[in-house]
DNA sequence: GGAAAAAGTTAATCTAGATTAACTTTTTTA
DNA sequence: TAAAAAAGTTAATCTAGATTAACTTTTTCC
């Protein structure tokens, strides 16, 4: 692993825990960097999601289709964040969600092997996973407190302030996904808003 | 920390990660064990949750009460999980949540800072928390996208399918709030159930 | 740059589940 | 063991948000 602003993946690292030039070294040798398209799948709902993905540049969104052939989407991920079905990783088998790039996106990827490799030869990465698992179980958390006891506009305010830029780079009708609500109420809702 | 059953802490690691009898014994002499009556509180929306607990007996539900003043469950903790302000815990900030027991029970504590020792002691505490972590973040966005795409009926199945046991210990208007129905919708549904 | 597709809007109608309120059953406790 | 409190039930009414469908605007791409 060369260039390709991979180093992102070292700096987000080492808001966490502090990474020596070493082991900068082993991980960006285990990493590889891999571009998609717009529109493009790093994840399909049955298959095994083989690596764990960091955005470098892009947005994906992360969404299930239920039995009526609905979509739900359960996050977005844009710059600094991750990108992959962290079910379907840790445990090997296959995908609840599709992962889709809604932008196009460049990822640093690490396979579940080489990840399990360097939590041997890096046994702080265990410690900057915990902390990354913490946020985004507390942030999980909250989502559904909220989705019990705020009205849908409610929800969608707290959205464009918690995620401006990804209310900003997504379309509305996902938007509407993500709240759970039909496109044609958050449209309703926006307008009350605009008044 | 001498006897009641804190080896049922140690045991529960030792599923995730090998502890030596050495790392047991440091783990035991940091931990405190603690019993609270029904109804008392282990942490108040407000306070900093400074200890993590595990349930050794008993349950609690963890709750959030929004601005209208109405309770909204965000989780239960049976014998061999987790009771605690997860948020507050690693922030040390004013919690969010309150955590009460409903039914008289004992609880396995660590204090930040002894859990912080520990982790310097035995770094494969870093992985047993990961791991633990990881299940709970699939399992809050499971119910994220249950909420989304199952009828409130579904869900009442869905939980009693998951957690028989806990359902079972708890009063029906708790399960209510937890699935973010109303008492009297969720008693619709069980005699909906029955017939 | 124009046609087709995708995204967003509007309004009418419908419904899952909330609310209210009166009531019954179960549990707690003095 | 009786009365008070807590939990659960039932039914009528109400409403936030879904659905449907026709329409407009924006984006994509030959």
């Amino acid at each position: 692993m060369i260039d390709n602003k991979a180093y992102l993946f070292i700096d987000f690292i080492n808001k966490y825990v502090t990474l020596s030039e070493l082991e900068s070294k082993l991980i960006l040798e285990r990493v590889n960097i891999r571009k998609y398209l717009k529109g493009q799948y790093v994840v399909q709902q049955g298959d095994v999601c083989r690596y764990s993905g960091f955005v470098i540049s892009g947005c994906t969104r992360t969404f299930y289709v239920d039995d009526n052939g609905e979509e739900h989407i359960v996050m977005f991920s844009i710059e600094n964040w991750w990108a992959s079905e962290i079910g379907s990783f840790v445990s090997q088998k296959p995908s609840d969600y599709n992962v889709q790039c809604i932008e196009n996106t460049k990822l640093i990827q690490l396979s579940f092997e080489d990840q399990e490799i360097l939590f041997k030869e890096i046994p702080k990465l265990e410690r900057f996973f915990r902390l990354i698992l913490e946020q985004a179980f507390v942030a999980s958390q909250k989502r559904i407190v909220s989705s019990f006891s705020l009205s849908a506009k409610e929800q969608y305010i707290q959205f464009t302030k918690q995620y401006p830029e990804i209310e900003k780079r997504i379309p509305q009708y996902m938007a509407a996904s993500y709240l759970g609500i039909s496109k044609e109420f958050l449209s309703k809702i926006k307008k009350q808003l605009k008044m």
